[in-house]
DNA sequence: ATTTAATACTACTTTAAGGTGGTATTAAAT
DNA sequence: ATTTAATACCACCTTAAAGTAGTATTAAAT
């Protein structure tokens, strides 16, 4: 029960990308050594990351990352979304078959209020505004 | 963000024996076809299940298993605990060493308290209080 | 033009969870 | 006593996530 290292690490990522976003564009390498991730793990969620259109990539010397689509229009949920690590509506917690409030499954009443209540949480937090919050990095 | 296939199965498994808890043991074969869980991992399961001492086994014709805790007495949390998991109180969701209000990391506030609730959660749904409900088995 | 420092691409290795297969052991039923 | 139906044990296979390695491409700096 917890999240995929790749939506962590990208978590991190982009809040250090917002916090550092006014000098230019962020190589992996800086990435790496500040969040202490592995270089070449981070390079693939940064292609990845380029891919999907959250960030730009500039090639060459000097090059590196910057934000395409704005931190404040990416949520937690948008990440774990794209790395299969959400939690789906149709998801029942207990795996059996779809959750619909038809079929219930045993844990139905429990989990669905904490169910709502998560989603909401990730949905409402973006980057924009978890970065800077915290000591740690 | 889920739980992990053996907790679920766990979950299942000890619901049902609730729910059958008067006919004598109940063996693994029934279990498995039931809740079409692989016959093979099932055993595995079950014979942990026994190690740690919330159900007894008797082996043999006839043999099954059986509770041994009181249903009352298991906790998802327990199962989760079990299985290596739980939601860790120290488990920072961001993975940046470990949480502390001391130092924290930038979702803290929103994870806390959905942190909290979900570990009420998962602390106060015992077996028994979930056998029974729901529809789908 | 060449060097340097960056991303992009492709392929591989490692690890842990999930799952399978075969056989030994146990005990009721016959 | 033998058969049958159950659990226990041990070793292996499969899959997906995580992580690593090497090389091609790009572009600024010299
Ligand atoms: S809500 Fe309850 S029933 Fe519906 S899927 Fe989730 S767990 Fe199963
Ligand atoms: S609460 Fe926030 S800071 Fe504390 S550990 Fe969990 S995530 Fe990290």
């Amino acid at each position: 029960m917890q999240l995929s290292n790749t939506s962590k690490y990208t978590i991190r990522i982009l809040a250090y990308m917002v916090n550092h976003k006014d000098t230019g564009p962020i190589s992996a390498k800086e990435l790496s050594e500040n969040l202490t991730i592995p270089y070449k793990f981070l390079t693939k969620i940064m292609t990845e990351l380029t891919r999907v259109g959250f960030i730009t990539s500039t090639r060459g010397r000097e090059g590196g990352f910057q934000f395409l689509r704005e931190a404040s229009k990416i949520t937690i949920a948008d990440i774990m979304e794209l790395f299969n690590d959400a939690i789906k509506d149709e998801a029942c917690i207990l795996g059996i078959e779809s959750c619909n409030s038809k079929k219930k499954c045993a844990m139905h009443d429990q989990w669905i209020k904490s169910k709502v209540q998560l989603q909401k949480m990730f949905k409402e937090s973006t980057i924009e505004n978890i970065a800077g919050k915290g000591d740690k990095i």
